[in-house]
DNA sequence: TAATCAGTTAGAATGAGTCTAATCCGCAAG
DNA sequence: CTTGCGGATTAGACTCATTCTAACTGATTA
């Protein structure tokens, strides 16, 4: 069930989108809303279906534009997993991204500040990385929490 | 320009597919070549295009085809990044992948045990990983030695 | 020689994502 | 009010990497 956005959450939504010279528009509440009732990394796709549910009339290149605005406000990050299609994902904390093989759901995995560090000083000189991602590909026991 | 195999680098060939019941094949030994001729991360396109200057005969699909075989018996590695074409790449080792930003060229980078150790030590218990993606994104002073 | 079977081939099909052109909608100016 | 503007939304066409299909090839076995 998709509940409404908290009052926190919309000034959340609405503060990176002015920040960035946009609007808040219905489809957009409607798609963040989709995003945060269930943390399980949809697909555009599954986007798009639960928030017709809310909205109807939402078009799918509509998702997509929201998403991709999201994406370039920093409210959601875009999680790749070889060719299948980009999953997105509103925890902004640094994470990696466990795939379970048999279900294929992907859980957040926190990435303590010295991994990160270690993993910026295996560069040579004259690298300068801004994003690292770090995927794990393998199996999970099901004794799930929240992030699935 | 690519030059044939090394009696070496056939031997390597011939044993890793016969190891998983393929045979060696006129179309995978060119592939290969390819693929050994300049270490570069390839597209599909890419192996295709330098694999007809050798054998112009050679389609699209069975390009694919060998390339999955590759990957099926450990000689090559497939290397994704965002949703761009998959690229292959023969370096067997342990490593992770940097890409420029501004050229899209990828660069190996060497992983080295102990961050290999320290990232599978990140996992909470029932987790259990076969394989660790780790990519970098940004910019590379152009002083490159072999690994684009 | 016929049968078999993996590998190869050309071209069709798929499907995620992008593009385009038309429409909508909120708002500021007249 | 109503007109015009610009960003957002929409449906549908389009792209393009990849996969699928069905026919063909060529070596090996019966």
């Amino acid at each position: 069930m998709i509940r409404n956005l908290t009052e926190q959450d919309k000034e959340h939504l609405q503060e990176a989108l002015v920040k960035s010279g946009q609007k808040v528009t219905p489809q957009r509440e409607a798609v963040f809303t989709v995003l945060l009732a269930e943390r399980d990394h949809p697909t555009v796709d599954e986007v798009f279906n639960r928030a017709r549910e809310v909205m109807p009339g939402l078009s799918l290149a509509t998702v997509y534009n929201c998403l991709e605005t999201f994406v370039g406000c920093g409210l959601v990050r875009q999680v790749n997993h070889e060719r299948e299609s980009t999953r997105y994902c509103p925890n902004l904390a640094p994470h990696a991204h466990f795939r379970d093989k048999e279900t294929g759901q992907v859980h957040d995995i926190e990435l303590p500040p010295e991994v990160m560090k270690s993993l910026r000083s295996i560069l040579p000189p004259g690298f300068d990385s801004e994003v690292i991602e770090i995927s794990f590909l393998g199996r999970a026991q099901a004794k799930d929490t929240h992030s699935n």
